[in-house]
DNA sequence: AAGTGGTCTAGACCACTCA
DNA sequence: GAGTGGTCTAGACCACTTG
């Protein structure tokens, strides 16, 4: 019998779907339930802010215990693929609503919300990686990338140069539009998973370029962000280095 | 019949331990579970390293289901308060084993270790809470509160100076020896469970207290970090506030 | 071989939401 | 009242560790 995992069509044969006959296989149930759900999501088979089938109705289609299923569906909405309200359903989580676009983003202004959201893309290239971003991204040599050089502003005015470097094999033929967008929403075109990320802050001074992106003196005192972000798979899905105005703002680092 | 949370004591009957009885209380059985479990370790009923019952002894004592327990014992371990080993047995965490007593320090060095365990305190005082002390901590007018004023070094040298504010009513008698000490390790000793923290951090100016402190001319940039720990019951348990040279070193933040 | 936690089953009833 | 997720039960078998 077929896994789940190869089927991303719309078949509603439940045959297609039943991955009870992987039971043998090393991976457990209820995680393969798990990539199956991530999976139609990713494909955009079931789209944000709509409800995915009932608990029963999704363990019967795979093949699984009620229990199990629940179990899958506790570590979807861990990782926030999906959010469950008692009594209403189970839905799609949408990683650009505003409660989820700025999961990766820590810095807050004197007033303890989130800065800007205004982008403007300065430059947009694809090329070759070099040996940084080799390491950081986990990539094979000669592998593509896409360089982007953005500024996020606000109320108009610029607080963040941002260099960000995607695996250009994640993101086929990025326009510039879409790289004045969010890291999250970007994902979401793309079907891209993001789970954790990993950011490194540091203080420096601004070199000439950051310095004139800025509007700001050399050598002004800046923070460094150096942050990569994971797919689900723990696959690197992002690199960003941040030079970032400081002046008011502070970055908020929630501690588990 | 009693509920778990009123016995402490080490009585062996298992009536004593039931909490079945509650089951038409408002809280769920696994909740009130995960309770006695964090009550008997704060109690020092059970210490770190040494296993505790199996998930069925632990079921039939508190006259659950061992599905019930095990969801207890599941939510014990994200929080840290035990550590579960297939086929070895559940143990109680100790917050000051290695992996552990770093738990909220996200200071590293160069070579992504972090930074040195040396601590001289350099002042202890019991008071009443100011004002903002009152708003970080959450604290009544007129509460008490220990004022802790401590460096931490690396290598011999100092790189952070500390203001530690801590309720007084969590920490009776604290002494001058105990304040040296980490805060998940004066946590354990005086039975306060820590849950999770929340950081601001920013850029600032060595004062010139700070500046003599850590050995640097005044106005020196430093990294500002602004921490509160809450307990497992989310009661503020400590407000930090540090003075850190990042020279060489960054501030390591997990994104999730 | 004995004991542990990890996975899985197949139900039950309750709390909540909404038409 | 119908449908949903949340809690709870009472087992089973498997994987892993240790004596």
């Amino acid at each position: 019998m077929a896994s789940i995992l190869e089927c991303t069509n719309s078949s509603k044969s439940i045959f297609d779907h039943d991955i009870s006959a992987s039971r043998f296989s090393a991976r457990p149930l209820y995680l393969q339930a798990r990539d199956a759900i991530a999976q139609r999501i990713a494909a955009g088979d079931w789209k944000p802010h709509t409800a995915i089938p009932n608990e029963a109705d999704l363990a019967r289609e795979f093949g699984v215990s009620p229990g199990t299923m629940r179990k899958a569906l506790d570590l979807a909405e861990a990782e926030r693929l999906v959010t469950r309200r008692q009594g209403r359903g189970t839905f799609v989580t949408d990683p650009t609503s505003d409660d989820q676009v700025e999961r990766y983003n820590c810095i807050r202004g004197r007033d303890g919300k989130r800065a800007g959201k205004e982008i403007e893309v300065l430059s947009l290239l694809e090329t070759t990686v070099n040996e940084r971003e080799c390491l950081r991204l986990h990539l094979r040599l000669r592998e593509r990338v896409i360089r982007i050089r953005r500024l996020r502003l606000a109320d108009g005015r610029p607080y963040m140069l941002e260099d960000v470097v995607l695996p250009a094999r994640l993101y086929p033929n990025l326009t510039h539009e879409t790289a004045s967008e969010r890291t999250v929403v970007m994902a979401q075109k793309f079907g891209v998973l993001l789970g954790k990320g990993e950011e490194r802050v540091s203080i420096g001074n601004a070199a000439p370029d950051v310095a004139s992106a800025l509007q700001v003196d050399e050598g002004h005192t800046i923070m460094r962000l150096d942050r990569v972000i994971y797919t689900l798979q723990d696959k690197p899905a992002e690199w960003r280095m941040g030079h970032c105005l400081m002046d008011g703002r502070y970055y908020l680092s929630e501690l588990r």
